[in-house]
DNA sequence: TTAAAGTAGATGCAAACGCATAGGTCACTA
DNA sequence: TAGTGACCTATGCGTTTGCATCTACTTTAA
């Protein structure tokens, strides 16, 4: 077992261990976790973002965040417009009541997030977020 | 946004980015990778594993795992014996089949972790796992 | 000793997922 | 400019998931 297999095989730890504390708190009202993160990811890019783009963010295969999309279009808080540039492709963005809902659950969400990370130093803040982009950076 | 949130941002985008790419990657077999993680937790236990003890490994809920679990024993990867201390309790351990496709998928997976952190440097993944490994002991 | 509360895992059921593939559009070449 | 292959998103379909609940067993305490 090498130094790098045991490196993963701890990220992984710490994110199961993570995300189900986080997935059993009472802050995501009638969205799944994984709704949120499409929420989120809009929330970040006030350009519309393509599927695909979504999709690179979003551990889901192509079929779910389509139909993820679609009932999040349904529920009103994500508008789906034609790309004029090239009519393959969608462009999305948040409704206001999407935008408002992901505030609404992002607020809380984040001090559950800072409170489960205050266990490290600001160093060590730092450097996990060094390694960790170094890492998504390589792959894309 | 604090620096534990960008810290937790950025290891969800690792996480997600290694994970499409380690499944695009063609060492599974049949087995989704959720199923070769259940074996993989079996194999590093050699005593028999409860079943809510291996759920706190995997990011599965309770029912799916259980399920889970039935279709490996099905496809003879896995044994469910019951547990002599605690006749509510089940005891899982990889049959020899199951060890034996546990190794054949892990050995060329175990490479592709290894290539996909290869861009980080030793001290780094000493880094990451110190840092990680804080992480998840912090919660349980 | 027995009733009540708690815990481990299984099951019914609707919702969501992944794989394969289809439909429609772009880009490049002949 | 028509044809070929790549690309983007949607849809059919069988499988898997999560939630709620159930049964069976253990633990606590009266």
């Amino acid at each position: 077992m090498t130094r790098a297999n045991e490196a993963w095989e701890s990220l992984m730890k710490a994110y199961a261990v993570l995300m189900k504390q986080f997935n059993a708190e009472d802050v995501w009202g009638d969205l799944t976790m994984r709704e949120y993160d499409v929420l989120y990811q809009l929330s970040k890019c006030d350009s519309p973002l393509r599927m695909g783009e979504l999709n690179r963010h979003v551990l889901l295969s192509q079929p779910a965040l389509s139909r993820m999309v679609e009932r999040l279009v349904e529920r009103g808080l994500v508008e789906r417009c034609p790309d004029l540039g090239d009519r393959r492709g969608v462009r999305l963005t948040l409704t206001p009541a999407g935008r408002e809902t992901q505030r609404a659950i992002g607020r809380p969400h984040a001090r559950s997030v800072a409170r489960a990370l205050s266990v490290l130093t600001p160093e060590e803040l730092e450097q996990l977020a060094a390694i960790t982009g170094k890492l998504s950076q390589s792959e894309e």
